[in-house]
DNA sequence: TTGCCGCCGGCTGTATCATG
DNA sequence: CATGATACAGCCGGCGGCAA
């Protein structure tokens, strides 16, 4: 049985009490800002800590079951399955399970001034968003995004415009406040401006500058003067993208 | 003395940009 | 024009030293 030593120990600690804080599933990169930029647990430079204390020791915790930790207890929203070959027993669970408990969903779009997407480069962040942008599309950018990704979402809007004939579209973007961060949407809106024969509009909902003063954020794991999605906190992370939604 | 800890590097796959 | 660095989110393994 895995024994970590005293210091581990107040770290793991430290780190459910993170994670027990707010009503989604986070990743393992949201916990560190928060060990490191709010309970100041390391001293060793931001991302040998990072990379050579903190991953090697969640990744064991929940591996060994240390305390409440199991391996599921951090999200991995960037990995998925497609399981096929399921279906209904029958045709009575058909009925039962299939048709009488359907919802009628109606669509919400058709009674809004504008549709509305949200871009957001944090990826893992998704249960975030999910969480303070509910019926809200989610398009999330894993770095630069793919060709075909591109061609999707430009495909998708000249839909959306032809579906909703004369609604104004809006795409609410959110990510990382540094040069990779402001360049990943630059290089995507210019082929998917290229692509989409439909105007819309884009707004860089934040980080913005001056946001990492007004939030005061801790610096990035990999350079210092960038500033990560996930160093704001679960209210941070709130007032931001709500304002964004209502402004 | 054993095993935990810190440190370093590499791997997955697609894309863009800086450098030489 | 070719190569290297970086972005995304982690996981895995080896080595040497120190602590329980």
């Amino acid at each position: 049985m895995w024994q970590p030593r005293q210091k581990q120990q107040q770290i793991l600690e430290r780190g459910w009490y993170w994670k027990e804080s707010v009503p989604y599933g986070v990743n393992a990169r949201w916990i560190f800002y928060k060990l490191y930029d709010y309970d100041h647990l390391f001293d060793a430079d931001k991302k040998q800590a990072y990379h050579n204390l903190f991953l090697p020791l969640f990744s064991k915790a929940r591996k060994q079951f240390y305390g409440n930790w199991k391996p599921n207890s951090l999200v991995d929203d960037s990995r998925e399955e497609f399981l096929n070959g399921f279906g209904y027993f029958n045709e009575e669970e058909w009925l039962e399970i299939g048709i009488s408990k359907q919802e009628c969903i109606l669509d919400k779009w058709q009674y809004s001034k504008y549709y509305v997407e949200i871009w957001f480069e944090a990826f893992a962040m998704k249960g975030q968003f999910e969480y303070f942008a509910p019926n809200i599309s989610l398009v999330p950018f894993k770095g630069d995004a793919s060709i075909e990704y591109k061609w999707r979402v430009a495909k998708r809007l000249e839909q959306m415009a032809e579906r909703y004939p004369g609604k104004p579209i809006k795409i609410l973007y959110f990510g990382d406040l540094d040069q990779k961060g402001l360049e990943i949407p630059k290089n995507a809106l210019r082929d998917i401006k290229n692509w989409c024969s439909v105007s819309f509009d884009f707004i860089r909902g934040g980080l913005n500058l001056g946001d990492e003063t007004k939030f005061n954020l801790g610096t990035s794991i990999d350079k210092i003067s960038s500033y990560q999605w996930e160093s704001l906190s679960h209210e941070q992370a709130g007032e931001l993208i709500t304002s964004v939604i209502n402004g």
